[in-house]
DNA sequence: CGAATTTGACCGGCGC
DNA sequence: GCGCCGGTCAAATTCG
């Protein structure tokens, strides 16, 4: 496993369940008594940086975590978060590892979106010109809404069909002026009673007075962090990078390292976070709830 | 009537 | 070079 930089934070929350956050499956990354926090799942981030390939992926991490493993998924859903070679992950929802696989594309547009020309100027590029990645995260949700409430406000821009599935990609933006905030919805055609939400780049703004009080006085971001990491950060993968500060490619380099080097579907579905395992080198004790 | 959504066209990256 | 595909644009339409 080469040296990451982990920044994509996919995340799976699972069923809401009023205000609590019952968490059904947590195959890769699993918390013990974690019933009501989602922050248990998955903890992973683009290896490949966005879409350049992790080079020093050994052809046999995929197998390790080929989606078809998902069956093995002990637990209540059967949900599996799957890491793929190019640093997707594979699960219920292969779409999110297809998200995670569009990473080089995502930010033509948003990088200078003031003068960068619009269609029809094709000269304004320039080659050389590393695209800016914005972190991205995903996650998961079990529900039957769509778009969830995160207490942000968000324009809808585009919807384009999903390959092999039935239901559209929703793009939505930010509605906050200077905000490039962007995110993905996708319903999940695995498993329909999920929705995969993915967020890009990080607002610059705080909620919406409109909404504070209301929705976002539940929903603080980040979106469904349990009370004890609301306020911590406005982002989960800013969370990720306060558990795994700095040099990501150590810490979280070394648990994910470790995780890829054996099988989770066999390990980890048994262990509870109390085996002091690899969850404690990337989220803080203090994250971690030990009694049930 | 302004804001938000819809939807077909367009753009650029990538694989063949 | 061509076609596919994901992402974005923007005119048209709908909504509040």
């Amino acid at each position: 496993m080469p040296d990451h930089e982990f920044r994509d934070f996919y995340y799976h929350a699972s069923t809401i369940f009023n205000n609590d956050y019952h968490v059904e499956a947590a195959d890769l990354f699993r918390v013990s008594s974690a019933d009501h926090y989602p922050f248990t799942d998955c903890l992973h981030s683009s290896m490949d940086q966005y879409g350049e390939k992790a080079s020093g992926l050994s052809p046999s991490s995929s197998e390790v975590f080929s989606p078809t493993k998902k069956e093995h998924a002990g637990g209540n859903s059967g949900e599996v978060m799957a890491i793929t070679p190019n640093s997707s992950f594979s699960s219920s929802s292969s779409e999110a590892a297809g998200n995670c696989e569009e990473d080089s594309e995502n930010n033509k547009n948003n990088k200078q979106p003031e003068e960068s020309p619009k269609k029809g100027s094709k000269t304004a590029k320039k080659k050389d010109e590393r695209k800016q990645k914005e972190p991205r995260f995903a996650f998961v949700t079990k529900t039957e809404v769509d778009q969830l409430e995160d207490g942000y406000r968000w324009r809808k821009y585009g919807q384009k069909a999903v390959k092999n599935s039935p239901f559209p990609r929703s793009y939505y933006r930010c509605t906050t002026q200077k905000c490039t905030v962007k995110k993905r919805v996708e319903r999940s055609y695995q498993d329909p009673s999920t929705v995969i939400t993915t967020y890009e780049g990080q607002h610059n703004h705080l909620l919406p007075t409109s909404l504070r009080g209301n929705a976002a006085a539940l929903l603080q971001p980040p979106m469904f962090l349990p009370p004890q990491l609301a306020g911590m950060t406005s982002f989960p993968h800013e969370l990720f990078a306060q558990m795994a500060p700095h040099d990501m490619n150590s810490q979280a380099g070394a648990a994910v390292s470790s995780m890829l080097a054996e099988n989770p579907f066999q390990q980890h579905h048994q262990h509870q976070v109390s085996d002091n395992g690899l969850l404690q080198d990337m989220v803080p004790s203090r994250f971690l709830r030990h009694e049930p």
